[in-house]
DNA sequence: TACGGATCATTGAAAAAGTCAACGATTGTT
DNA sequence: AACAATCGTTGACTTTTTCAATGATCCGTA
């Protein structure tokens, strides 16, 4: 379908004062990134958000349904049906809440921590792709960038 | 419903490796973005995407619906009902192709202009809320490094 | 302790957005 | 002239998003 090029002509459109929104800009790339990213993951069933569910469950920080709404931008809901997923699939569990018994917290098992390595391999493949134009240090620059952006100054360094 | 505050506490799950992921940095960086975008521009009856557009039929570049389509990652079809949209309300009209027949060039109208000054004033009050935590320098840094990732090298500087 | 309001995960329904194939008109190519 | 390809448009279909309601549980307060 698309152009499968890693070449990107600068489209003649760019020219125009909104080529400089940084709304469009991360609309942009999101979208260009996604396309890619679900494409990388269809190998392993996954898509980017269900990707993103299974590393928080693999990250041993034992996130709740609500922590991955709240972190992910989605609605409580939508997590209840990603999790449904993995869950059927044998990829993570729903334990029970420690202090909390009305929150579930998801946790990857053995077989989700092995296909979540493999697809990441995979993934950061295609990020590299994505920021093929970017320098190593560009890169790194623009996840800092992003970061600070979201959470200000930059997160507990450690 | 939301928090107002300008104060964005640094999530828990921020710790995770996801925490660098490109791909979920520019979703979460989008969807807060166009939230308050979104909010920004209700009060002109825009949306992000109508705004889009109507700012590149203001870019005397003369955008025909294809291109339209193309530098905005949307389907042709969402095209047209965004057009119409705006056509409609006496804010852009469709003129014939010059070359090709078959394309329409989207133009705006005075009253376009009128309402697109408007509503990039307050997006840019709103664009400086989004990016509070960024200095001016990494404002522009940020923008670039967006702009070399889409396109490659910096487009034709001026 | 018991009450009341708030929060969590879940469900299901409604609304919005995205995807896709088909069409007439037009273009460019052979 | 004939052919395939492209543009905008339409309509159907699927997916995603949004939202209100619910039972269980938590927390603060009387």
């Amino acid at each position: 379908m698309g152009p499968q090029s890693t070449e990107m002509e600068i489209p003649r459109l760019a020219a125009a004062k909104i080529g400089n929104d940084v709304g469009l800009l991360l609309a942009k790339l999101h979208a260009t990134g996604s396309l890619l990213n679900n494409k990388a993951l269809a190998d392993y069933g996954l898509r980017e958000r269900s990707f993103s569910v299974l590393t928080l469950a693999c990250s041993g920080l034992e996130p709740t349904q609500r922590e991955l709404a709240d972190f992910l931008s989605l609605d409580p809901s939508q997590v209840v049906s990603l999790v449904d997923d993995l869950e059927h699939r044998g990829l993570v569990t729903r334990a029970q809440g420690k202090q909390d018994r009305r929150a579930k917290i998801i946790v990857s098992t053995a077989e989700g921590r092995r296909i979540h390595n493999k697809a990441r391999a995979g993934l950061e493949e295609c990020e590299q792709t994505q920021l093929a134009a970017l320098t190593e240090d560009e890169n790194a620059q623009l996840r800092a960038l992003l970061k600070k952006a979201l959470w200000g100054s930059e997160p507990t360094r450690r």
